[in-house]
DNA sequence: CTTTTATTTAACCTTTTGGTTAAATAAAAG
DNA sequence: CTTTTATTTAACCAAAAGGTTAAATAAAAG
């Protein structure tokens, strides 16, 4: 048992288009597991695959009602990703430190009588 | 060529715990190969690999300066992660939307008169 | 030229991932 | 009970990921 930590886990899990496909569209509200898989060109234990993952990465929650296992979004489990690439927000957005302010002064060198507009 | 989606990509990219170390480091200023395997418990080549992964990704830019070619962090391309996590802040921020808002509400009153459900 | 330093490529190996089909299980319905 | 519906498990497979060591390449230094 190779437990990945935390953050690992949860950016792996968002890595699919088709998990993410899934989160979206459990967005809108809980889904079994045969409606879920409808819209996409494989078979349904490939999708149960899929929401083990998403389940592991606690980005889904798992009910019973009779034979159906509804999935329900659990977007909380996103926030250690969000807190990690926000550390980096103002990396892109203020586009100041080191030489980066270097380079962006020749950048503004090159546009002198334009507004200041951050990043590209 | 496999080219797989953007985000897909820049996710996985992610998805590696030395490789997100890779970019914390970066964050603080440019460093050489060497110097940014040195912390690290794997080969040079082992680098190599997670720099051309993150190189792939967007997520660094690589310069060359002698025998140098000292590794960038390109922040901004987090971006389309960042903006596709935003989607689904507030669904963990509010908590209360649609059905969960019931479902929540069931919970409740389930837990009135039960003990804990079953385990496994 | 030869050597040294920095880094990459090649070849290889093991584990994980993402998919398949066929069979098993769970609960409702006839 | 038997069948149907929903979903999972098992067994398998190919490709990708993450690592290794040994050899190749690039540029500076002696």
């Amino acid at each position: 048992m190779t437990s990945a930590d935390t953050l690992s886990t949860i950016f792996a899990a968002l890595s699919d288009p088709t998990r993410r496909s899934i989160l979206g569209r459990l967005a809108t509200g809980e889904l079994g597991v045969t409606e879920l898989a409808a819209p996409y060109a494989m078979s349904l234990p490939a999708i149960t695959k899929h929401l083990k993952v998403l389940e592991k990465a606690g980005l889904i929650r798992r009910g019973r009602s009779a034979q159906w296992r509804p999935c329900q979004l659990e977007a909380k489990a996103l926030k250690p990703a969000d807190d990690w690439i926000s550390a980096y927000r103002k990396h892109w957005e203020e586009t100041f430190d080191r030489l980066d302010e270097y380079l962006l002064e020749i950048q503004k060198d090159a546009a002198k009588g334009k507004k200041h507009g951050k990043g590209k």
